[in-house]
DNA sequence: GACTAATATTCGGTAAAAGTAATTAAAAAT
DNA sequence: ATTTTTAATTACTTTTACCGAATATTAGTC
């Protein structure tokens, strides 16, 4: 059985590979995720290299196992089917979710997670819009176009975001911005890339910070 | 904040107090509920006062503060609802719930347990007939006749048990006893107070032990 | 190839949480 | 009033997670 942080770092680790495509994974990088010093991570690192669930060697690069692999899709299977399930089934707002979700990742059930799966329909992406892995741990390929890379006069579709935290969420829903909106982009600034876009007939402007962090279609 | 190991502490010693009415609560009790060395218990019991959640002095009484009797029924309360949901929103066996809903029971969230009360609108009694406290911490009384109050010859109908084991649940469910079945009582011995039950006309023999946790109305 | 900056690791130590064995205090029995 | 039994407490151990400071390694630059 693994402890609530075990749980926690093999999710980041997996995190951090998908966030950053190839990119190798420091220790540095994953103790900044977890804000934790790097000796902490270090500690860590070593306790699951000790379990089988990372392969790395001294001043190597961090590696998943299948197994530690398995796991952490595992808790990301958990916190997204949770994070739908209370958006659903709770009427909770997209940017209360995660942290409640944080919460209910860890609770050891594999016949609860089932029955959540189907009572919410099996759904394939929650309500970020990032991708749900189904009981076998596959996982539907994730958007990767940004706001950034739509030119002026173009129109795309916001999927997801790539932000989680509560603050952006907050400002992407003033904005009018929320999972299926239309986007028109309008202008773009040369300078700083500062974006002009319409939303339902309301202009904002967003700054390059906040066009990396909406995924669209 | 309270840890998983308080809250249970907590919880325990509310319900010692509720099941033998006014009852002593002493350290060997307590210890012997959570299957751990009463040393155990006393180091906890030193914590929970120091907190103020529980009131005692050295070889005194134990008692739970209002406070410590407000956060025992917070957690009670959320037991019982999650039960009820997995239950009744997931289709757990009655016997199956009991362990889930002791880790759920610790997630943090008043608007999580708030939105599940109104999911599931606003049930009194969990799966196992046992009373949920409201959101005010109010309990509605539980049933105190048993299936032994019952003579011979009458009926009664069973309303909760007061012996939440697997092993138990799976008794009562195997004689055709559940929440609201009829029982009538065809004869009891009385050297052993062995009883002779009858449930939608199939006849089992009970004993006084199995009786004693039957709760009837 | 030597210097340096960035990154990783080890060591020693702290703090909190949860536990037990052995002892001591109190209560009950003779 | 002494012994026996029961209950409570003290003192110590283990585990988990963390950090600061010192050290080691790697990679980039001149």
């Amino acid at each position: 059985m693994l402890s609530y942080t075990e749980e926690n770092y093999l999710k980041s680790l997996l995190k951090i590979s998908s966030d950053n495509e190839i990119q190798t994974v420091g220790t540095n990088e994953l103790a900044a995720r977890l804000s934790v010093k790097p000796a902490t991570a270090n500690n860590m690192l070593k306790k699951l290299k000790q379990k089988k669930l990372v392969d790395y060697e001294k001043y190597g690069k961090i590696n998943l196992t299948p197994q530690g692999k398995k796991k952490a899709i595992d808790v990301i299977r958990k916190h997204r089917l949770w994070e739908t399930f209370l958006h659903q089934t709770l009427e909770f707002t997209w940017d209360e979710v995660h942290e409640v979700a944080e919460q209910l990742e860890h609770i050891q059930s594999q016949k609860l997670i089932d029955k959540l799966d189907k009572l919410l329909n099996y759904p394939e992406f929650d309500p970020h819009g990032d991708p749900i892995p189904n009981k076998n741990g596959e996982i539907k390929l994730p958007f990767k176009k940004t706001l950034t890379d739509i030119t002026v006069g173009n129109r795309c579709k916001m999927v997801a975001v790539k932000d989680n935290s509560s603050v952006f969420l907050q400002y992407v829903a003033k904005v009018g911005l929320g999972i299926n909106t239309e986007i028109l982009v309008v202008s773009k600034q040369e300078y700083d890339a500062t974006t002009l876009i319409e939303v339902d007939g309301v202009r904002s402007s967003v700054s390059q910070k906040f066009a990396e962090n909406i995924l669209v279609l």
